[in-house]
DNA sequence: GCTAAGGTCTGTAGCCAATACAGACTCAAG
DNA sequence: CTTGAGTCTGTATTGGCTACAGACCTTAGC
């Protein structure tokens, strides 16, 4: 058994970033914030990732699609100060974040209640006089 | 009359920030972008505001609360490249940026359910094993 | 073997929308 | 006349990236 024949098939950094649809560049700001860990490098300095740093990365990319913060996301791998170490820990956080999202969308409602009903009293004609530009000064 | 009685009574940058709520640093920040007018100086120096920059400081904020970037207030208020000179221009922005705001909420939504979904499975225990970690791995 | 095009390496600068701070100046009360 | 508070300026920091320059490395074609 040939006990190198991995070594031709090691993922380089465009190969996780296309397996993730990460951003290059991102992968590696992710690595000085230590939220990826520093990959093992090739003899010239390449870096050489594995399976391991894909499911990460993975991990991470979801976790801000749910809208955590990199901070947060060191806590739920485990890392850093704020390290979290039970499944209750998590959970507390978890929902924590999910009573935040909420107070957004309902922050957001309020905006778009706003929005729609101040774009319903404008006139939408060529004049430079504007029932929007009227009730953002509060008139 | 006194053509000076108002100068005992001039606005300064710690009274517009009271009268309007804004920050004390980020009313010198907004008119370093732009966003505020260069306000006229007394003879030491010192920012003299008057009514106007009230108004137009609350408008800014009305707007930042609505979503608008500084750069869409700009527009809005007829300043810069983008400026928007009519009602209809002034609509067709605030429109598009409803519908952000609605995608914003729909997006908010999908997380909200994906959160309360994956916190609701877990059992909270002590253990580190975790299935809030899981989902978010992919299991 | 050589060359050219591409990939990768590093550090650094920029983006938005603020916020914070240091050190110099000024103002108002006692 | 001192003391504390307010103001002035420029600059640094935050978060979450993204972009770029200039040096290296790799690979394909000749």
């Amino acid at each position: 058994m040939d006990v190198n024949h991995k070594k031709v098939s090691i993922i380089r950094r465009s190969d996780l970033a296309r397996l993730t649809g990460c951003n290059l560049e991102t992968i590696r700001y992710y690595e000085n914030i230590g939220v990826m860990p520093e990959p093992p490098r090739t003899s010239t300095n390449y870096r050489a990732y594995d399976d391991s740093h894909v499911a990460r990365l993975r991990f991470v990319m979801r976790s801000r699609d749910l809208g955590f913060t990199l901070e947060e996301i060191r806590d739920l791998l485990g890392l850093g100060d704020g390290a979290l170490r039970t499944c209750a820990e998590v959970k507390e956080k978890t929902e924590a974040h999910l009573a935040e999202v909420r107070e957004k969308i309902a922050d957001l409602r309020r905006v778009e209640t706003v929005l729609s009903a101040t774009a319903a009293r404008c006139s939408g004609g060529e004049a430079p006089d504007c029932a929007i530009i009227d009730s953002l000064r509060g008139l």
